[in-house]
DNA sequence: TATGAATGAGTATTCATTCAT
DNA sequence: CATGAATGAATACTCATTCAT
């Protein structure tokens, strides 16, 4: 471990507890051990971090990407969706909290627009692949499918943080699933 | 307008902007023209502000509990519901950002618990008349319809707050609603 | 009981807590029950109250004067002048305490500066019984003498608020007394 | 120097002058002539200060303790007590004027209480050493004695510290050292 | 006699950041 | 690679005081 992951872990870490703004530069080099001056000794400022995180969300969907691509039947390649999206609430529903938090904030849109520089081009790959999934699932639209499907995955998530204990995220997995794969009673 | 209201306008505007943590009170001060000794004439401490626009918020949506009690078809129902959520949208960007993170900080979810213990039983008859509204339609389990149809809607609210120009909002409206009412296409 | 001296009364309470620099107008008027403006409808200021104060505390020794001057053996009166100093230390330890303090701040020696304008007169007939008293009982520098009595009682009363539970104040009563009052084992 | 204790010296010329209360950090800091946020590189808080203050004057009274231990006859000891307790009077006078300010109020209450903590074991010693100094002197209750001792300096040194100019001191000790020594006249 | 609204100046404390070593 | 010393600007909040009513 490089002191500067180090770094990185710990601020997610802190981020993750008392927001971007709530958290200072002390909270972070506290959690991490080290000195304020070696936090600035590995980056530029504290909205520095938001810019890393944010490349870092964007790579996330790298091996969602590679999943959709695959040369699978679209019904396992929905399914495949779903759980990449859902299935990492239940162990990082902290850093997740964080992340949403940051695509509402000015702090973290700005941060966001500086990543997509670089990412720009492997977002619209995403959105491709999404597109082609939806179309051979047979939509007749299947860009604005894509947009719903995500809106939607979006949106459990959402509902899955803002109370984790008492969502029932497994049955509306299932029920999102019924939508695109008719095996089940949608009633 | 009371010195006590214009302030609140004030913080909102604010809030809204640079959000909870990033707004201080000079902000809000100088935005409503007033010193900001006045501020804590009027208010205990910044949190406190947070409650009371936790209140504000369970408030709104009294008229939304009025219209599902309504005797009417459940497909006016749903389309009632559908549309109040989604139509305040586009003239409110801002304040549902600013609610929209409020749900997800520490700070928020503190600030919403307190503004909760007046406001648990108007929860739970939103709750109950959205369970009729979905047992109406014929749904054999119409409290996780419900949560589903909530979910839904955050997630289209959350994603044309990411990106308002860009996101096809009465699209997404539409393909919602004939998931409930069979006139459409649903492919 | 009037206003005015309702606050003062609440005045004394919050100063014998917090003393003086920790007492603001609030805590005043909020232990008083009237608002801010009311208080300055009867005192000019803060600082006023502590002149007021010392007035209050220069008049405590009327009766001690005329207590000494009365026609008295000698050795009755310097019980008298023990009894009167250090009996009040009992039921009013939180009020001596907030009078020890202000003898020893740059406020009170303000306040106490102004307020002896009107009594100086009264503090040199004290000094002036208590030499006469010291030159009853023989002593052969009666002004040194009530300096010293002085001191010690003053040291007394100081030690007994430091600790009031632990302080053997009868006893140190007795042990003055035989100093001057030859009946008792001085070893 | 260091920042530290250049910091610490600045703050006790302020508090003799102004009080504890009296004091900002910002009084304090200007007269160091350093910024505000260096004085909290070095201190958590100004309570601290008060609490350091106190560990300092408890470690003012090591040398008395080694004074009384010595092998000295007690006529020697007593007026080395007397000396030393009295002769800082005309040398430190501000800072013992802030030091008896502390004691009375209940800020410097808790900072002793909590510097007290260390401190303990050395304040039974030096009242053992006095027990010891009186029994010495063939006095029949010495701790009652020692007492009586510490009230009277406590109170010489008061009166003195209300008016230093005025205050016969050198007359006031040779009068409380002819109490233990037999040499002199009494009245 | 009584108050609520209003404020400028100040309070302790924290912040992100720099720099010499 | 690592730190302690240092700071200007900001933070939430409080103060004594005034004034119109």
């Amino acid at each position: 471990m490089t002191g500067n992951s180090n770094i990185l872990d710990a601020a997610m870490r802190v981020f993750s507890k008392k927001g971007f703004r709530g958290s200072s530069i002390a909270d972070i080099t506290k959690e991490a051990g080290v000195s304020k001056a070696l936090f600035y000794h590995y980056f530029k400022s504290k909205e520095d971090l938001l810019v890393i995180f944010a490349k870092k969300r964007l790579e996330d969907f790298s091996p969602l990407i590679r999943g959709l691509q695959a040369d699978r039947p679209p019904e396992e390649r929905v399914r495949f969706l779903i759980d990449f999206v859902l299935n990492e609430l239940e162990n990082e529903s902290a850093k997740l909290r964080f992340y949403n938090m940051l695509y509402l904030s000015e702090d973290g849109v700005t941060a966001i627009e500086i990543a997509m520089n670089n990412y720009q081009e492997q977002f619209e790959q995403l959105f491709s692949v999404e597109k082609k999934l939806f179309s051979d699932l047979g939509f007749s639209d299947p860009a604005m499918e894509a947009t719903f499907m995500r809106s939607t995955l979006q949106g459990i998530s959402l509902e899955y943080l803002l109370g984790p204990a008492d969502y029932p995220l497994e049955i509306m997995k299932k029920k999102l699933l019924t939508r695109y794969i008719s095996n089940g009673d949608s009633k």
